[in-house]
DNA sequence: TTGTGTGCAAAATCTTTGCACTTCG
DNA sequence: CGAAGTGCAAAGATTTTGCACACAA
């Protein structure tokens, strides 16, 4: 897995200044589990260097997805999403309700990535993966799941609408 | 695979109203196979109902959405892509150089879900899971290995224009 | 010292909201 | 006919660009 020097190393082998809001960038990307805008890792920097921009953090991430340490979610179609790219895979698994988080290895999931590349023809460079759920703590406290996502009809016309 | 008629059946049924915009739009996405953002919807759907605005568009994917017709791919960042939900639980396989999304069952994902809910306790309710890589067209047009996610030394600081 | 990298401000995009008019049911 | 739905315009967000100054190498 990649360290933040390993990272800052990379970068200044590639002929890149390491600075301080690059520091704080990277950072703020290892610390941060799983996704990532550019609004959070801004937040995130500037506990590390306070002063940074949110422009910054935009070149910064370009930079780095260049580079080949973070993947853009979606480059195409204007999705600002990035995610990590770590060897060994990490994923995260996070309560809705009282949103801690807990990682795991997420390795069994090869055999499922090599039958969906058969049928696909796709070649599988990255997978992202979040489980979003109930830990047990906050299993005990709540109520059965309140929604679903289910095409199901719905009996009550009532548009619940428009926020 | 959800027709077109079936989906405006069940929107009907939920007391949602039939327009001409909204057929357009179940219509674009339909035929549009993959991964949609607003802007994309919005110039097929055109074809369909001409005076089509563009807010229309956002408005009827929200309520796709929430009709569960639709996912909205990382919805907690901000991204603001969609992709037609056909049938159950699935996910998303994207190239990442040409944008080609299909849909690909998850099943097998349940006996892993499984074996972390095991071990952690937690019940897992929703999954988000995106595998990023290339498609069989890209992987022939694409050069050997190119680029990949080894971060190798650039000798030019001069940009490609490479998206 | 040099030129890459940064911050600020402003432009360009993308998305949401308010309101009067349309149209489905 | 009545209320949900639409389009337009304008407000809000988000992302990119231009330029002069700052700082890593």
């Amino acid at each position: 897995m990649l360290s933040e020097e390993r990272i800052l190393r990379q970068l200044s082998q590639a002929g890149y200044r390491i600075t301080q809001p690059r520091r704080a960038v990277v950072r703020a990307l290892l610390e941060d589990d799983g996704y990532s805008n550019a609004a959070k890792v801004h937040e995130r920097a500037r506990l590390y260097c306070p002063g940074v921009g949110l422009v910054t953090i935009y070149r910064t991430l370009d930079l780095l997805s260049e580079a080949g340490f973070l993947r853009r979610i979606h480059s195409q179609d204007g999705c600002h999403g990035y995610a990590p790219i770590q060897r060994g895979h990490r994923h995260h698994l996070i309560c809705r309700r009282c949103g801690a988080a807990v990682e795991f290895k997420g390795c069994d999931l090869v055999p499922f990535l090599d039958r969906v590349s058969d049928e696909t023809g796709y070649r599988i460079e990255e997978h992202l993966l979040e489980l979003i759920g109930l830990c047990s703590t906050c299993q005990e406290l709540s109520t059965p799941c309140p929604h679903s996502q289910e095409p199901s009809p719905r009996s009550t016309p009532g548009h619940d609408d428009e926020k």
